[in-house]
RNA sequence: GGUCCGUUCGUCUAGGGGUUAGGACAGUAGAUUUUCAUUCUACCAACAGGGGUUCGAUUCCCCUACGGACUACCA
């Protein structure tokens, strides 16, 4: 029978999620949905020494902004069928587990106190030996059930001596599995070393708790980043070793996120120091040195689109293999196949998220666009009509990539000009023109048609009256009209404005500068 | 250092033994807009290097170089 696809996400809450961890969030989400499988979330915080607080709130809420929903995490209203879904919460469970590799003979305890362990790899360091490390040959002279006498052993056990479990790593084996995006990997046993699987607090390592829990909740795939590659055999190892090798999850290793400027793979740390942000959601933590608050910049709060930024998010190592660039989370679910996820890291591309930003705020319906306007210009204390903000909308969304922008270019509308583009007044304005547009100003109230074709018809009657061509005025009109030498279209613009507000600031304008040229 | 992974335009990538090596972003130029932006059109621009294998390699193999990950009682 075909095993049901179920797949995790599995982040520790050690800091916020950046943009790598939201991606593998990503690729798990769309081949479950794609399979028809389940998605889950389980919280990796063996290590309570790296909790920080707030962290797995703003991870559920990360996801939960993405469009990335989950069927089984700890934050469901009724716990899953394999709840918790919180390391820490099953701390219980792994024991029996490690107890059961132990008596088969392939984990042993060790005692060896970390300045020992220091020792040891000093010794080996200085010895030259090229990988230093504790393995099948090391372990011969460290302090472990494999070396010290039975009765010591239970003796230091009884005693509470602080030990861990290692996993007994056989000295000469090849390791070989089949990685979904990279093929058969093999790695000689010889260079993986006797990891740790209890801590001495009584917590699993990574590599235990990993293991067992995807085990325990029948997890089918296995897409996490390629920084887990070099652990993947040992892994392989932990399940053969429990008995589980038929129903071992498949392997995806994502290739990583790199830093756009120098190299390296994109961390945490690397907050707003690359000029743009790497975290979905903005982020208040506290300088790892001073315990100073900082602010690290998100997504959501430079005005990006989750769809837009799931979308830029999804090309960043894989591609549909057609010349499809938009793609909806829907969409995204349909195309999505592991196997055209590349192989090569990604570098980040600031131009293509905005450009993806500007795409889906361009697709948005008006009304939408609108709304966000009312909502924008509302808290600056300025009322407008509905009617009002969609034709604003309409006019200003080609020229915006973010929904700030719309309200920035919506000023406008609402604040009378306070000064005039002087380059454009200097070279363009002059009696005749000034005298063009008063008479304009005086048809404008009277006019039954205040479209803007209809403006436009106005205003070339009146200055075909003048005897001046339209080009002579154009500029001069747009400045005096919103004080700047750029913007929308201008018959658009005051046609929104309507006549008497635009006839209202023609004739300010020609006061004001009249005023200027005479003082 | 060791182990593993990777390498096509500036960036994200398609392709794959015989192609004018395709697209998108960015950049440049032009057209439209008598403005800016948008839009449209065009241009610019890549198979890391060296050996094989082959009639023929960017594609397959090997080596080198470069880049990266890992190398904790962190995940």
């Amino acid at each position: 029978m075909e095993r049901e696809v179920r797949v995790r996400f599995a982040p520790s809450p050690t800091g916020p999620l950046h943009i790598g961890g939201v991606r593998t969030a990503l690729y798990n989400y769309l081949l479950a949905r794609k399979l028809g499988g389940k998605m889950l979330l389980r919280i990796e915080d063996t290590d309570q020494n790296r909790f920080v607080p707030g962290a797995e709130d703003y991870i559920r809420q990360s996801l939960e902004w993405c469009g990335i929903t989950l069927d089984e995490s700890p934050w469901t209203e009724t716990p899953g069928p394999h709840a918790p879904y919180r390391q820490s919460e099953r701390k219980p469970m792994y024991l029996q587990y490690a107890q059961q590799l132990l008596d088969s003979g392939h984990a042993y305890y060790a005692f060896d106190t970390p300045e020992e362990l220091d020792a040891m790899r000093a010794r080996l360091t200085a010895a030259k030996v090229p990988n230093p490390q504790y393995n099948s040959i090391t372990r011969a002279q460290m302090r472990n059930s494999l070396t010290l006498p039975e009765d010591e052993v239970k003796q230091l056990l009884d005693n509470n001596t602080p030990y861990v479990i290692r996993l007994k790593v056989p000295r000469k084996e090849e390791i070989r599995f089949n990685d979904l995006i990279r093929g058969w990997v093999v790695v000689h046993s010889s260079s993986v070393d006797d990891k740790v699987l209890m801590k001495s607090d009584g917590m699993p390592t990574y590599h235990l708790a990993n293991i067992v829990d995807d085990h325990l909740m029948e997890i089918t795939h296995v897409i996490r980043g390629e920084e887990w590659l070099p652990s993947a055999p040992l892994h392989v190892l932990l399940y053969r070793y429990f008995g589980w090798e038929s129903t071992m999850p498949q392997f995806a290793h994502l290739p990583l996120l790199l830093k756009p400027d120098g190299t390296g793979k994109l961390s945490k740390r690397d907050g707003d120091r690359l000029g743009f942000p790497v975290f979905p959601l903005e982020w208040h933590g506290k300088d790892a040195e001073t315990g100073e608050p900082t602010v690290s910049s998100g997504y959501r709060e430079s005005g990006y689109l989750p769809e837009a930024f799931i979308n830029f998010l999804a090309f960043l190592g894989w591609n549909p293999g057609t010349q499809q660039e938009l793609f909806t989370m829907d969409d995204l679910i349909a195309t999505f196949s592991i196997e055209r996820v590349s192989k090569s890291p990604a570098r980040f591309d600031q131009n293509k998220v905005r450009w993806y930003n500007e795409q889906y705020l361009r697709a948005k319906p008006d009304s939408e666009l609108a709304q966000y306007l009312l909502d924008a210009l509302k808290e600056q204390g300025v009322e407008v009509s509905a009617n009002k903000a969609e034709q604003i909308a309409a006019l200003v969304k080609e020229r915006a990539t973010f929904p700030a922008d719309l309200a920035k270019e919506a000023q406008l509308f609402f604040h009378r000009p306070t000064s005039y583009d002087e380059q454009v007044i200097s070279k363009k304005w002059n009696a005749q023109v000034a005298g063009a547009l008063q008479e304009f100003a005086l048809a404008l109230p009277a006019t039954a048609d205040s479209t803007p074709e209809g403006i436009k018809a106005l205003l070339t009657q009146v200055l075909e009256r003048q005897g001046i061509k339209i080009g002579q005025v154009l500029q001069a009109l747009r400045v005096a009209v919103t004080g700047a030498a750029a913007g929308p279209d201008l018959m658009a613009i005051m046609s929104i404005l309507g006549p008497e507000e635009t006839a209202q600031r023609l004739n300010l304008a020609i006061d004001q500068l009249a005023a200027q040229a005479s003082a």
